[in-house]
Parts: C-alpha cells; structure tokens; sequence
RNA sequence: GGCGCCGUAGCCAAGUGGUAAGGCAGCGGUCUGCAAAACCGUUAUUCACCAGUUCGAUCCUGGUCGGCGCCUCCA
C-alpha cells in the first residue's frame, strides 16, 4: 500500500500515484509578501514541507511549485501608504519569507516564482479565456463569466443554484454581471502599479497567476495542489475555473487543503492580539525547531490549537528524542545484538511510515517513534542494549528527522566549540574524582552559563547544549 | 439563513464495532558528593449528553448541548 491522500475534490481518501512515472507535479499556494509570515502561515507551509517531504522519502522526484504573489491589493495599498515602490516594498517581505522557511528548515522548492515576473504568460491566458467566450469587460477591467463554466463549485462542493443568475452584487468597486464572477485583469488606477496589455493599462487579479504559473512549469494537469483551507473558495475554485477553461483538462488530481490554526482556541485577529510571528516566537526565547515540531505534530486536516504552553512541551519532547540520541552516542554498550531489539527497531520503522502514508498521520507516526525510544531506553537500563543495536536504533531516528528535521541544534553564534568544552568537563572530571568539589561545580556552573549542560552517568560526564 | 468540521485524562492529541496510542505537566522511583540532567513507573472502568441499532458502541443512526470554520480579505 502506497500513499494515501484525502481529496478535496472528491472527500475521499485516495492512493497516490504521479501521473506520469515517478514524478509529483506539484503546486501550493505562496505568501504574499505584504507582512511577515505569522504562526498560521507557517502551519501551512510547514504542512507543505512535510508532504514534500514524505513524497521524498518515498522515492518521488519532486517538480514542486510555489509561488510569491508580489502584486496586489493589500501590497499596493501598504507600499503606497509608505511612499515606497512597490517592487522594494515586497522584496523586503519576500527576504524575510525566505529566512523564515530557513529557520523553519522547509526544504526549497524546485522553482519559487514571482506574479509579476509571469505578466505576460497571464495575458495569454486571459486572451485565451477572451477567445472562448468566457469573459467580458466591464471599465476597463476583464472578468470571468462563470456562468459559462457549469462545473464551478465542484471543489468547495458549493451549489449555486440559489444564486440568481445575472444579479448584481456590489462587493467592491468593480462591477460584476454575477456574484460569482471574478476579475481577471484590473484596470488601472490613479498612480497604481500597472502594465500594458491588449486590454489596457491594469494588473492582474489574485487568482490568475496561479493557474498561469502552474501550466507554464506543470502543464495543464497537476499531481496535486495544496495550500491552506481558506483558500478553497474562492481562490482554487477561480483557478480551476480559469485553467480548466483554457485547457479543457482537469487542473490538479489531488487537492489538498490544510485547516487552519487557532491560538488559544480562538481564530487569529488583530483584535484580540493572538496573532504572533515567527519572529517575535524567537525573540520571546523559543526555537525554531519546537514551531515547527509543534506544527507538524497535528495531523494536517485538523484544526491545530496553538499555545505557549504547547510550544514549551514540543521543545520538551524534542529534548527527549536528542537525548536519546546524545545516549546512543555516549553510553557504553555491550558487545553484541539483542535480536529481540532489532526486530523492535523495524516495527517502530514500519509503523512509522504507516503513519506517514495514511494521509500524513504525524500523531500516529511520532508514537511509533517514542514507544521505541522509551522501550529502548529501558534496555538500555538493563544492559539489555548491545552496541550491534545502535546502527538500527540510528535509522528510527533518521527516518523520523528525514520528515520531522528537528533533532540537530541550531548552531549557535559565538560560544565554545566543542574542544573547549571537552576540554573542561575533563579538568571537571578529574577535579571530582579528586573530590575537588568546589573546583568541580565552578566548572559546572561556568559550563551552563555558557548555554552547556552537564550530565552525570554510570559511564562518566556527557554534555549538551541547552536547547 | 446555507454548507461543513469538531467535542477523548490538567493541557495537546491518535484511534478502533469487542472493550482507550503518544507527547507535555503532576506524582512516585532509579542514579548522584550535593545537585542537575537523564531514565523508568504511574495517572481516563471511560471517550460532551440522551435515545436507538447490535451479543457488544467512544467508534454506526437520530436528537440535544457546546466550540469552531467557510459562504467571494485571509495560510
């Protein structure tokens, strides 16, 4: 049994299989780059990661696709607001997005495009849309006649029977023949970024660079398209709409959607104050890795409750699993295998990826991975735990970091290398074993002043750095 | 109003028609010059409530209560 992925388009869970061979044509859906990216941004990116990686691990070859919208309404009005232009406005958030994702340890997709580099590959697709009837202009600005694709709502399982055809509804200050329609090009307005086309002077909607550049790196039908829940409707649905319209071909096969993250059980809102950054996370003292194991903890179709309290206890269970690690490396383990043990070790693998391949069941994936390590470190207790054992207790956790990526520590700045500290919790070993007590809890304590905790075992002094 | 999700121990959370994974916290213990760290053990007769189906339901059906989301800003 391979893989199995809940569909959005068809609510049920599927196997996965790519297309063509053995390759995963892949979109999600990007930041605009109007802000910093805040902890449900990150909930969906950080599910992105984990599904290309799990893809990985099973031996697909990634053509992945995300995209950085750089041009809309919420990027103009700030940048306008500020005085500055809008290309420098967004490059500045589209930096700080990329340093996010690398302290966050996403891996970086196979091509990472800009909106406003794809201009003119939006065009064609709306001249095409033109060319088959599918819109119409109203001021100056390109629309998409919905009432010409009868499949629309198949994705959000909307019915709009009850919408009545050709009523107008005013939601913004573009004018639409039906509430569904949706604006493919804008038209230019006083002193707004815009570009030359054959309909005029304007910018794109929202939803057109997507499909655009989706097709140009994917072709007409993708292996999957992912992103966040609130992106169903309507931004998916107008894709589909819009690519499926140019195409005559299904847009994506599978359609994934991650929920969203509440804060303290509530939804995010600048109101309430519950909205934290990445950055301010770290600023508050928390490490990168315990967001991101937090994050991916929560199997991605279910609302995730997050809280300080949760990120403390994520950096916690991560200590438990580097512990462990620390503990292969430094106990002293007999000559041998225990059999027993190995056979142990591949059921924990199994169950592992069996998590992993029903619909990324990290919940279940991370049990496997702690009930082998508390079962182990009992044997290690015992003597029951020989050095035969370690080169297969060391591939549980590789397979668990190949996803998770949380067991290395950040490299800190500054600080002492590891020599230096070797060095001293030698001088501190002989300075106890001479019952130089003082001498020996000066090193101590000079040791976790440096951020260096020392632990005492059966098997002599080991360190680690505080996390 | 329409559509949908959810309600499992102090907190986070998995799961199955046959009697409750895992993590954190708490408590107990091992180790230790002291300590820390680490590790181990332990913590739900019960899965919001009521009724039904069934030999048997947390898991199926109906209802009640509660929380949340979407319905053209949104990851």
């Amino acid at each position: 049994m391979g893989i199995r992925l809940y569909n959005s388009l068809t609510l049920q869970l599927e196997e996965f299989v790519p297309s063509e061979n053995n390759t995963v044509r892949m979109y999600t859906c990007g930041p605009t780059v109007y802000s910093y990216a805040h902890i449900g941004n990150l909930r969906t990116f950080t599910f992105n990661d984990i599904l290309r990686r799990w893809l990985r691990a099973r031996n697909f070859v990634l053509h992945d696709v995300m995209n950085i919208t750089d041009v809309e309404d919420k990027i103009i009005r700030n940048s306008m607001a500020k005085g500055v232009p809008m290309g420098e406005y967004t490059t500045q958030y589209e930096k700080a997005f990329i340093e996010d994702c690398a302290r966050m340890r996403f891996l970086p997709p196979w091509r990472l495009v800009r909106a406003t580099e794809h201009i003119p590959e939006m065009v064609a697709m709306i001249e095409t849309l033109q060319a088959k009837g599918l819109t119409y202009e109203t001021e100056g600005s390109v629309y998409y006649r919905i009432g010409k694709f009868p499949e629309y709502g198949k994705l959000s399982h909307n019915d709009f029977g009850g919408i009545r055809a050709g009523a107008r509804v005013d939601v913004d200050e573009y004018d639409k023949d039906d509430a569904r329609d949706f604006v493919l090009w804008k038209s230019r307005k006083e002193n707004e970024p815009y570009w030359d086309t054959p309909f005029g002077k304007g910018r794109p909607g929202w939803h057109i660079e997507c499909s655009a550049m989706a097709t140009k790196y994917l072709g007409n039908t993708l292996d999957i398209h992912a992103g966040g829940i609130d992106l169903m409707f309507p931004h998916h649905e107008n894709e589909i709409a819009q690519s499926e319209g140019c195409s005559g071909q299904p847009f994506a096969r599978f359609w994934l959607h991650c929920e969203h993250l509440l804060v303290d059980s509530s939804k995010m809102s600048k109101s309430v104050g519950n909205i934290y950054t990445l950055r301010e996370l770290l600023e508050m003292g928390y490490a990168p890795e315990a967001v991101r194991y937090l994050l991916a903890s929560v199997p991605y179709r279910k609302k995730l409750n997050f809280s300080l309290d949760g990120l403390k206890a994520a950096a916690t269970a991560i200590d438990r699993l580097r512990n462990f690690a620390l503990r292969l490396d430094t106990d002293k383990h007999p000559e041998g295998v225990n059999a027993a043990l190995e056979e142990r070790a591949a059921k924990s693998l199994a169950d592992f990826d069996a998590g992993m391949d029903d619909d990324l069941n990290t919940a279940e994936a991370l049990a496997a991975v702690y009930e082998y390590v508390r079962e182990t470190n009992s044997a290690m207790d015992a003597g029951g735990f020989h050095a035969g054992n370690v080169e297969s207790a060391r591939r549980v956790l590789a397979r668990f970091d190949e996803v998770f990526e949380v067991l290395k520590t950040a490299v800190a700045e500054g600080g002492m290398s590891d020599a230096e500290i070797d060095a001293l919790v030698a001088e501190r070993s002989q300075a106890k074993k001479s019952k130089n007590f003082s001498r020996s809890d000066e090193i101590r304590a000079q040791l976790l002043e440096m951020g260096v905790v020392l632990e005492d075992t059966k098997d002599g002094a080991r360190w680690k750095r505080k996390s």
